[in-house]
DNA sequence: GTAGGGTTAG
């Protein structure tokens, strides 16, 4: 961050909307310049400005060009009727007014009205064809209606419809598809690259999409703004702080300017790996915010467990009118929970006017940490609609913490009928009986498991060390410190019980030879990883002052250095910073 | 000299 001065260059420019509004003022009364005012009409469309345009007169040969760039206009921003309605007074329409208002309805999901129109034009050309493609993958839908599309194509296959058909892969979640197709491109631009990294990076293969931008790099196509977003998110979700830095130094480097989205992503980046200062600094340095810099920046502080800044962002929110969205209210709500403002989360529960499943949860999550398990038991029995798994999987945990076999019972048996193929729940569940020392059902839930024919999912973690990511897979040594790290891991536990700390070691290391939690084994190997890499002589001093937090044991990353006493762990979406005993999230064993 | 491809959130 230290070199890093942002800018707004993507605000709208001043004369854009002035000349909109003059247009509008005199009634489109266009004189020989108005060559110009489809030009303008597109580039405010791509700054966002929308202006009121309906009053177009014919009475020049250019109009129908401005027609054409306002109907796509609304079809963009709405209102999509006023599309429609100068669509209809077309007397002769040509092919782009067919496939702006086309456009227009996949923009507001209408494939109704979208294939009813592409079945009525005359004739179609390439830009039919893509928007028809990208329409179906947006619905997921290209198996049902959009592989005809895709066969139809044929001699269409250009540039831009190969673009459109990887990322259209890529949606459907068809990589190998979508990276046949980029590998075999005769020609690649950007974007082609933007889809493909944006294909693994949809679809949960963060690393591959960096690498693919390594790749990009070294071929000396130079990323824009949108590829960029993509990596510094992918770094985000990877937890890969010094290659988002370097990212960050890239965009210094080559000069590329971020809109909002740019620096969302900053924001998101920043908070998933743990550095909350540079995330609030990036949020403040920000001319003007939307709702997801306002989500992702509140779900950051969720995660870290800094409810009071969270609770605080609402208000500011507020103030700029911004109003939150369904999301906004989860990471409120999980920011009360893992601060343990009961009260606030409860008025903020209350003023979602059509709380979902997702709402209800985070709830039943505030009741639970607060002690109120039966209570929230009420609140379940309360919910109009049916309950998601993620209900009954705060309601599991927490049996398991405070011991409530029955409740646990209950809220298996629930689980069992929502996803009877989570290995977890019964994982859980055994366990619960385990603490109990009720042996029998312990086996009983084994038995389930064999007859449903439920099999564990491989656990796996990463940590990232000079811009590399290295992962570990449950019960895998093919690294090539395997045997170091395992030494430490060995060192680490010894050290650990001679100090006294078994307890907390039973969330470390206790499972390494069970490997009873799921991913406990692999997380393991990622933390003695960490410690050889960084300090492997603080190993002793790290282990003093830690405290498992009691999310913990199902996962744990070191995501940043060992430096002073501080220790930063990340499970799956939320942080824990352990000093002096302490941590953050005021909820460790 | 219109229209089509890539963008952030639990």
């Amino acid at each position: 961050m230290s070199s890093f001065s942002p800018t707004f260059p993507n605000s709208t420019p001043n004369w854009v909307p002035m000349v909109m509004f003059s247009t509008c003022s005199t009634k489109c009364n266009v004189t020989s310049d108005a060559f110009v005012y489809p030009i303008l009409i597109k580039a405010a469309g791509k700054c966002g400005v929308v202006f009121h345009a309906h009053c177009i007169r014919m009475g020049h040969d250019w109009d129908r060009f401005i027609r054409n760039a306002i109907i796509d206009m609304y079809g963009k921003f709405g209102p999509l009727e006023f599309a429609r309605e100068l669509f209809d007074e077309i007397p002769e329409r040509a092919v782009a007014d067919w496939n702006a208002m086309i456009s227009g309805y996949w923009n507001w999901g209408n494939e109704v009205e979208a294939r009813g129109l592409s079945d009525l034009m005359p004739e179609k050309n390439m830009v039919t064809w893509t928007a028809m493609v990208t329409g179906y993958s947006r619905r997921k839908d290209l198996e049902k209606a959009g592989k005809k599309i895709f066969d139809e194509l044929g001699t269409y296959k250009n540039l831009v419809t190969r673009n459109a058909m990887i990322s259209a892969y890529a949606r459907v979640g068809d990589l190998a598809s979508a990276r046949e197709l980029f590998d075999k491109m005769p020609q690649k631009n950007v974007i082609s690259w933007n889809s493909i990294i944006a294909g693994y990076a949809q679809n949960g293969q963060s690393k591959v999409a960096i690498d693919l931008f390594k790749d990009m790099i070294a071929k000396d196509v130079l990323p824009d703004e949108v590829t960029m977003v993509r990596v510094i998110s992918a770094c985000g979700h990877l937890g890969a702080l010094e290659f988002g830095n370097w990212a960050v130094n890239f965009l210094e480097k080559h000069q590329i300017k971020l809109s909002i989205s740019g620096y969302n992503a900053l924001i998101f980046m920043y908070s998933k790996c743990g550095n909350m200062k540079d995330a609030e600094e990036v949020f403040q340095s920000m001319e003007a915010r939307d709702v997801i810099s306002y989500k992702t920046l509140i779900t950051g502080f969720a995660a870290y467990g800094n409810a009071i800044e969270a609770v605080e962002l609402s208000w500011k929110m507020k103030k700029e009118n911004i109003e939150p969205d369904r999301i906004t209210y989860i990471g409120l709500l999980t920011a009360c929970s893992h601060g343990g403002l009961l009260e606030e989360g409860q008025r903020i529960f209350d003023s979602i006017k059509d709380p979902d499943s997702d709402h209800y949860a985070c709830m039943v999550d505030l009741l639970i940490r607060n002690g109120k398990l039966d209570e929230s038991k009420c609140l379940i029995g309360s919910m109009a609609m049916h309950p998601r798994a993620g209900v009954y999987g705060s309601l599991l945990h927490a049996s398991r913490v405070h011991k409530r076999i029955d409740l646990g019972e209950f809220a298996a048996s629930k689980l069992f009928e929502i996803e009877p193929e989570n290995s977890g729940n019964y994982v859980l569940l055994s366990n619960i009986y385990a603490s109990a020392a009720r042996w029998e059902d312990v086996e009983r839930v084994r038995g389930l498991m064999t007859i449903g024919g439920v099999k564990k999912t491989t656990g796996w973690s990463w940590v990232e060390h000079e811009g590399e990511m290295h992962k570990f897979i449950v019960g895998d040594r093919s690294h090539e410190r395997s045997a170091d790290i395992y030494r430490v891991l060995s060192e680490t536990e010894k050290k650990m019980r001679l100090a006294g700390y078994m307890a907390d070691m039973s969330c470390v290391l206790k499972y390494v030879e069970e490997e009873e939690m799921v991913g406990a084994h692999s997380e393991k190997m990622a933390v003695a990883y960490a410690l050889l890499v960084t300090e492997p002589h603080s190993v002793t001093r790290v282990v003093k002052n830690l405290r498992i937090c009691r999310d913990c044991h199902t996962a744990i990353k070191i995501i940043s250095k060992l430096g002073g006493r501080e220790i930063i762990v990340r499970d799956n979406n939320r942080f824990h910073c352990f000093s002096e005993g302490h941590c953050s999230c005021k909820d460790y064993w």
